[in-house]
DNA sequence: GCAACGTGCAACCAATGGTTGCGCTAGCGC
DNA sequence: GCGCTAGCGCAACCATTGGTTGCACGTTGC
C-alpha cells in the first residue's frame, strides 16, 4: 500500500473536523437539528465570534449550510458531506490498522521461526 | 447519546494525528519500521527542523519513541498507542454515523406517514 | 419609534507549523 | 591522532489560525 493511498483524504475536510471545537459544534448541530452562531456559543466555552469563524470554515468545507432567517442565520449539517468525512476518517484508521496487523503478523512469524 | 460521550477522545492524541504532516510521518515510520528526523525530512516536503518539532509532538503524545544510536536518533511507532488513536478515530466516526443513521430513519418514517 | 437582539467586520493577541542560521558532538578516512 | 562530515539541537523569525474585544448595521417586538 502506498503512502499516497493513505493520504488520499481531502485535506480541507480533515482539517475542518480536526478542530475539537468544530467537532463539538457538529455534535450539537446533529443533536439539535440546527443552530445559530449565538445558540451554539451558549453551549460552548467560546465567544459567538469564534463560533462564527468556525461556522465559516465548516461552510467552506461543505459540512454545514447556513440559511438566513430574518435577523438570524440558521445552520444545519450537510448529511452527505459529513458521511464522506466519516468515511475518510475510517479509511485512515483502516490503513494504520492494516499496517499494525501486518507488523504483528511478521513479529509472530519471527517468533515462531526462533522457537523452532 | 451525550455530547460528552462523543468527545471522550483524548485531545492530545487527536491533535497529534490531526496534522497532515504528522500523519504522513506515521505512515513512513510504519512502512519503513523506523527513521530519523533527517531520513523523514528527505521524504517529506518540509525541513529537518520541522520534522524534528513534529517528532517532539508525537513523542509527547506517546505515539513514537526515539532512541539515540550513535550520532543519530532513531524513532519508531508505539504500536499500542497508535492502536488507541485508531480506536478513538473510529469512535468519533461511529458516533456521527449513528446520529446520521437515526436522522435518516426519522426522515424515512416521516415520509412513510405522509404517504399514508 | 426605539430598544434589544443577532450578525458581520476589524483590530488585536497567543499558539503553532514553518523557515533559516548557528554551534555542537559522534563517526569515519587518512 | 586529526580533521571533515553527518546528524542533531537551539534560537530567532515569519505566516496562519483559533481566540478575544469592540463596534456598526439590519430585524424584530413593543
Amino acid at each position: 500500500m502506498s503512502v499516497a493511498a493513505a493520504e488520499s483524504v481531502d485535506d480541507d475536510l480533515w482539517s475542518a473536523i480536526g478542530d475539537p471545537t468544530r467537532r463539538r459544534m457538529l455534535d450539537l448541530l446533529l443533536i439539535e437539528g440546527d443552530g445559530t452562531a449565538t445558540s451554539l456559543a451558549q453551549r460552548l466555552p467560546v465567544t459567538r465570534q469564534a463560533v462564527a469563524k468556525h461556522l465559516g470554515v465548516l461552510d467552506r468545507a461543505g459540512l454545514v449550510r447556513g440559511t438566513p432567517a430574518g435577523r438570524e442565520k440558521r445552520y444545519r449539517v450537510d448529511d452527505a458531506q459529513l458521511a464522506r468525512a466519516v468515511a475518510q476518517l475510517s479509511s485512515v484508521g483502516a490503513a494504520w490498522d492494516a499496517r499494525l496487523q501486518r507488523i504483528k503478523r511478521i513479529a509472530e512469524a519471527i517468533q515462531r521461526t526462533q522457537q523452532d
